[in-house]
DNA sequence: ATTTTTAGTCAACACTTGTACACTGAATTT
DNA sequence: AAATTCAGTGTACAAGTGTTGACTAAAAAT
């Protein structure tokens, strides 16, 4: 890659970063504006345009990387699947919530646009959460246990399960964000 | 009620139906104005202060309102419990379905602000939200089929139900949508 | 060495936003 | 009948918005 279209791929990410860190700051995606972001991402507003058409375009862009992320997770996890059959749950279930801690800015983004504002971002969304579904259908196939359980209802476990997950994900990180709150507002005192 | 305290509930219902409205047409809550939702009500913009001190309050109340009228839904729901065992899950089904499509833009407002961005709505969904749980749990520990399950366990079921229902229920809402769409940018061509 | 390309800058625009303030007039209270 | 209350109006302002077009300078292509 030329050094100029280096340069250039560094601004889109920070871009993306700035979008990504304000969207998950207490406020959705939609209400950020392309000002913001540039300005978080020490640009000039027009300059926003050599990278993305509108807000909607970077929105679908960070959806395609946030869930690269967790497509990664979503391997490790399968990795745990070769122990001995009791603990597999317990050991799938705290290394899910260790993702969560790993990048939570991801998976906040991921589930609260789930349903939000912007039209070309739910369907990036939606796309990526039917993915995880059939994913995980697959892999639940695949287990000694669920062998002689219907394709169909293995694809509804696998929609209970993963909606499950993501709404623990978005409690879970709701919960420390209280003391992060507290420990602000006991600065802003001062 | 006094003549002008009944017209001013009059307009305060405007504004709220007018916050519902906008918030479930492609857009979210937190994305559309003070300006915007008096427009909409018929109203100047200071007026809006006559009711409620910001939007955040605006929005905390209609969650309130939403909720109520979903409460009646899980009564109604509950009424058909009486059915021979089989058909039963079928009916809860159908009906929780109807229900939906009576009013979606409750269901719409109350998932899609369940994450979404004002703090103060996202507290109010969460409590109906843990409401609508605890209820459900209750309720299943009345029936003969689950008499021999642990109260923690049947929290977790709640808990399972209700968030797939939620998302089904936007998923429906959000799947006629698509023809609707459709028609519009079929009149639009001509 | 010269020309072309292009990420980022700068200034300017037409709008929308939330909110303050003084005002009106009908419903209510005195 | 007179005084008071108060939902709704109208004007105004500072601040923020998306997007335009012309410009700069460094990298890439010729």
């Amino acid at each position: 890659m030329s050094l100029r279209d280096e340069r250039k791929q560094q601004s889109r990410q920070a871009l993306m970063n700035a979008a990504l860190a304000l969207s998950t700051a207490g406020r959705s995606f939609s209400t950020i504006s392309l000002r913001e972001v540039a300005r978080e991402a020490g640009l000039v507003p027009t300059a926003f345009y050599r990278h993305f058409q509108d807000m909607e375009e970077l929105g679908s862009d960070v959806v395609d990387q946030v869930s690269i992320s967790l497509h990664h997770l979503l391997r490790s996890l399968r990795e745990g699947y070769g122990l001995e059959a009791p603990s597999k749950t317990e050991v799938s279930i705290e290394r899910f919530f260790r993702a969560i801690d790993a990048e939570p800015l991801n998976w906040e983004f991921l589930i609260g646009e789930r349903w939000g504002g912007s039209t070309a971002v739910r369907n990036a969304i939606g796309r990526e959460v039917r993915f995880f579904i059939d994913d995980l259908s697959q892999d639940l196939h695949k287990l000694p246990a669920f062998q002689n359980i219907a394709i169909d209802d293995l694809q509804i476990m696998a929609e209970i399960l993963i909606n499950l997950a993501l709404s623990w994900a978005m409690t879970w990180i709701n919960l420390p964000m209280l003391s992060t709150l507290h420990r602000l507002s006991n600065n802003n005192a001062n």
